[in-house]
DNA sequence: AATATTATAGATTGATCATTCTATATCCGC
DNA sequence: GCGGATATAGAATGATCAATCTATAATATT
């Protein structure tokens, strides 16, 4: 009955994450992604409505995946504890990659700062994280593995923090350093609240 | 001999870091330059050498003043260990300001993350400010007010990390708590190694 | 007061931007 | 294999961008 689009949508929004990743939203044109993409124009506006459509889409989606992930890695069996200092490690690795691969979710606080839906889709996802955190001390609290004067809304919001701070670090040449001596001082941070 | 300019370029200059500030560099057109900084086009060619010339004095400045601030907070008289727990307050107060107001350094992370220039003058602001506070932190250490086992470079690298982490954070609306928090938490990690 | 020198004001340029429009190609159900 | 429907390709549009150019205004020295 009509042409099959020639293109896969998930396939597209993937792509946009890791272009928008890598040059943002101002700095991305539509021509380049329409090059880079391997979509057509009309199809990209009429499946996204326009650039900024196409964006948000792929900011909720890198948000979505890597909030996913995080999370699953703290409701891993065994101990919450372990699973936070698993979760705190990991932001290690940002400290290696190359700067084109900096976390979209801090990206986006800076520039779409005058962008209120993208500013919910930011906050949303800061906020599934930080309260998986919090979950996650609450059931180390609960099992004995930190000291009970530890306040977990408190330390999830601190951790918050230092994660998006990493994230955005990672941008700047050189900060390789700071990222993992702040990995190491918040290990220790958790070290101490052991009880 | 000639006709006098009609602005002060240190004022110019203040204007133009009030309003990159605010929105960006990519978020602030050479027609709004000129307008609310009240110079006329030639001029700010003729002076700035282009839009860029001035975002990267703007930026320059900013982290000057931003920084010495900071330092000079540092070396105030009396307790070392006294001056970083004021530091690490003052950061409590980027929690509650408008987010116009936020760290220009910080922003340029992102922004200017294609441009070596100013990516150099952050990297310069930033090693500034870790020098200063790990002075504080050795200071503190010599005098026996934190323990012998605290690693200066490495306290002073996270506690970088998360100063900029709360400039960034402070873009994001709601993003209060959270600030407040991690400052709560490093004063916290001060006491834990106090001696 | 005349002139040289620099600032100012605003028109102009040429590039690039996001978006829409037009025309052509491709496929499915019949 | 034909008609209808949708995808594609790329030209066209109109706005906006940074930057330059042109012409006018203002002042300090002579």
């Amino acid at each position: 009955m009509a042409r099959p689009r020639n293109y896969d949508e998930d396939q597209v929004l993937e792509g946009a994450v890791a272009i928008f990743r890598e040059r943002g939203y101002e700095g991305t044109s539509v021509p380049e992604l329409i090059e880079e993409l391997g979509i057509c124009r009309q199809s990209l506006y009429k499946t996204f409505g326009d650039k900024r459509g196409l964006y948000l889409k792929a900011l909720e989606r890198y948000g979505q995946l890597e909030v996913d992930s995080k999370l699953e890695l703290l409701s891993s069996e065994g101990s919450p504890l372990d699973n936070l200092r698993t979760l705190i490690r990991s932001l290690a690795a940002l400290a290696t990659t190359c700067p084109s691969d900096g976390c979209l979710t801090a990206t986006a606080m800076v520039e779409s700062r005058e962008d209120p839906e993208a500013l919910a889709v930011v906050e949303q996802q800061v906020e599934r994280l930080e309260s998986g955190i919090r979950a996650a001390v609450q059931q180390a609290q609960r099992r004995g593995e930190l000291r009970p004067g530890v306040r977990p809304e408190r330390l999830a919001r601190a951790l918050i923090t230092v994660t998006y701070g990493i994230g955005l670090l990672a941008r700047l040449p050189g900060s390789g350093p700071r990222i993992a001596d702040a990995v190491s001082v918040l290990l220790e941070l958790l070290d101490e609240a052991e009880d």
